[in-house]
RNA sequence: CGGGGAGUGGCUCAGCCUGGUAGAGCACCUGGUUCGGGACCAGGGGGUCGGAGGUUCAAAUCCUCUCUCCCCGACCA
């Protein structure tokens, strides 16, 4: 039994000055973590106890999927190099040399050094589906880290890995995942949902991410009250009302009209009377790429179209794009594409690329929502004239067509057609399907039943073990503090003695204690000699979702058992205390 | 990296504009009283005012540079 009077639990009555969301204040105020720098995070007593059921409990259910390995945290550069991102990673990946000048870098995520063991190791489909997995340290040099644990440049991730034969493997490999990790969040009590998300900097086709809704998340969550359809905002679509095109103006050929110094999408539907909806938004871009072998950067124009009132989502453009980065065209590139200001851009009188494949011209990429549209209307690419009567496919040469828009609220779901909401949440867990991205680039092969040789099919999978601990936090807590699920509690009871010298309260306390953590329950004993008032504060706080309160009832045989998260207060007797939480922990 | 804010005992902050003695509350130590929602009395310890340089008889305060942290944007577990 731990007793609070011997213990480290530095609990602060005011947050830190620096914090600004509930889980950091709290985290902070209740003696878990103490900031070391920025985004780097030190776990005292409570904290890494916590952390440490967390961790038990993903142990648990990785178990029974997979094998469970520990990989360095310090990675040569010829791996990163093999993979590519090297270079891909950019300052997200922190470098350091050894003292022979050799690069070396921290892990963020571990494709290379597995898919190193895979490729050196694996040689036949006998030895295939594998799934590894680790709970280890990632380091990432973020931009900007955030919100306390939330977003940090160390952390703690589950990260596992699977091989498989083919796409059918992957599948299975897939949906194991997707079972444990529903088992590894309800377990921890989170109330997550689990949504369709975009693939990213990670490749591949498929993916998923868990989130638990929290206004200090980071990611954007686009869900349907009605069906079960919920996306990320990167990869979210919904149902368009269909828009009435405009009659043919004149003879039904582009017509120039003179909007004189009307710029923006609103002056001009404005000035010429239509909706932003008939509306053509013309974006430019400019992507650059470095050769791999020449070294050589070589940038590309690229042109995105989208209707008048709708926002360009980057996420979709970039993996439109191939992944390549883009950037905004400055004022003279605009000049010497378009040969017109910006505010004035179409796409009528250039000559585009036919496909992403086609180098040598700018590419321009339109979003769906202007397929088979007619009579819309666009910059003239002359100062002070735009186009009217211009439909896709008949006046300009589309590169291609992709989804590129963001949804906004309130659209129509993709699948029933009710109203979409928009809310915030925090990314707690992802999956992909990583496909052959990393057993290609790194030469990992396996002989089939026909003894050809194959490529193993990939996926990886990520939880953040901080991120769940936070979560838990912000989606429980009030003013004086929060109250984290049993299961991942440091202690699931607290054992108040009110007043420490009263032998008797003191006496009953720790014998009330003695018995419960004989029944399998972890208990903390508050001995310490402080007033009432200052230990119920601190029992408010620090996230222990039950109290034993020894008070003065003691003479009465009873005791008072206080639930955090509702604050009910139940008189229980000294004899029945055993089986009162048996009973509780039976109903979980 | 762009934009905004902040660095003063352990914590939260005042003092800075208008240069001259470093302050409050909480926390901490000693003694006493107190004990069901952050007690009270008495005494006490603790601060290179983020760092460097400059102006001045004199700098927490004015000037220059710099470091760190937080918040808003592009990334992700």
């Amino acid at each position: 039994m731990h007793r609070w009077s011997e213990l480290f639990i530095p609990t602060l009555r005011e947050a830190p000055a620096d914090a600004e969301v509930a889980s950091h204040k709290l985290l902070v105020r209740a003696g878990y973590i103490r900031q070391l720098a920025a985004g780097i995070y030190s776990y005292l007593f409570l904290g890494q106890r916590s952390f440490n059921k967390v961790v038990a409990i993903v142990r648990q259910e990785m178990d029974k999927i997979g094998q469970e390995f520990l990989l360095p945290a310090l990675h040569p550069r010829d791996i990163w190099e093999a993979s590519g991102r090297w270079a891909v990673m950019g300052d997200n990946l922190f470098r350091l040399k050894d003292r022979k000048g050799a690069d070396l870098c921290l892990g963020m995520t571990e494709e290379e050094v597995m898919t190193e063991i895979a490729r050196k190791e694996l040689r036949s489909y006998k030895q295939l589906p594998q799934i590894w997995y680790q709970i280890a340290p990632k380091f990432r040099d973020e931009p900007r880290p955030r919100s306390g644990l939330l977003r940090v440049r160390e952390f703690l991730m589950k990260d596992s890995y699977s091989f498989d034969l083919d796409a059918a493997g992957l599948d299975v490999s897939y949906k194991k995942h997707y079972d444990a990790y529903c088992r590894i969040f309800d377990r921890c009590g989170l109330k997550y949902v689990v949504i369709e998300a975009y693939s990213g900097a990670m490749g591949g086709s498929e993916s998923h991410e868990f989130a638990v809704y929290s206004a200090a998340g980071e990611d954007q969550v686009v869900s349907c009250e009605h069906c079960h359809y919920a996306a990320n905002l990167e990869k979210a679509t919904s149902k368009l009302e269909p828009v009435e095109d405009l009659p043919p103006a004149g003879d039904g050929k582009p017509l120039r009209v003179h909007t004189p110094g009307l710029k923006t999408i609103e002056e001009v539907a404005r000035y010429l009377g239509v909706s932003p909806r008939n509306k053509i938004k013309t974006l430019a871009y400019v992507s650059e790429e470095k050769d791999a072998k020449s070294g050589r950067a070589t940038s590309r124009p690229i042109v995105v179209l989208l209707r008048g009132d709708h926002q360009l989502n980057e996420a979709k453009f970039a993996s439109a794009l191939g992944g390549a980065p883009a950037r905004p065209m400055q004022e003279e590139e605009i000049q010497q594409l378009f040969r017109s200001p910006a505010g004035f851009l179409g796409p009528v009188g250039v000559v585009w690329a036919s496909s992403l494949q086609d180098g040598d011209r700018p590419v321009l990429l339109v979003d769906h929502a202007l397929e088979g549209r007619r009579n819309l209307i666009s910059g003239a690419n002359q100062p002070d004239y735009h186009l009217k009567n211009i439909t896709p496919g008949r006046d300009f040469q589309a590169t291609g067509y992709a989804d590129l828009r963001s949804v906004t609220a309130g659209e129509a779901c993709p699948k029933c057609g009710c109203a979409l909401a928009i809310n915030q949440a925090v990314e707690v867990g992802h999956i992909f399907k990583l496909g052959y991205k990393y057993s290609e680039s790194m030469g990992a092969r396996v002989l089939d039943r026909n003894g050809r040789e194959v490529v193993p099919i990939m996926g990886s999978y990520g939880i953040g073990i901080e991120r769940i601990l936070t979560a838990a936090v912000e989606q429980s807590h009030d003013e004086h503090g929060f109250w984290l699920p049993p299961q991942i509690a440091p202690f699931a009871i607290l054992v108040t003695p009110t007043n420490t010298s009263e032998e008797r309260l003191l006496h009953t306390a720790r014998e009330v204690s003695e018995r419960l953590e004989a029944a399998g329950f972890d208990v903390l004993l508050d001995d310490r000699d402080e007033r009432p008032g200052v230990k119920f504060k601190d029992a408010d706080l620090v996230g222990i979702p039950f109290r034993v309160t020894v008070g003065k009832k003691v003479t009465e045989g009873m005791l008072e058992v206080v639930h955090r998260s509702t604050r009910e207060n139940k008189d229980v007797t000294i004899a029945a205390i055993g089986e009162y939480f048996e009973a509780l922990r039976l109903a979980h």
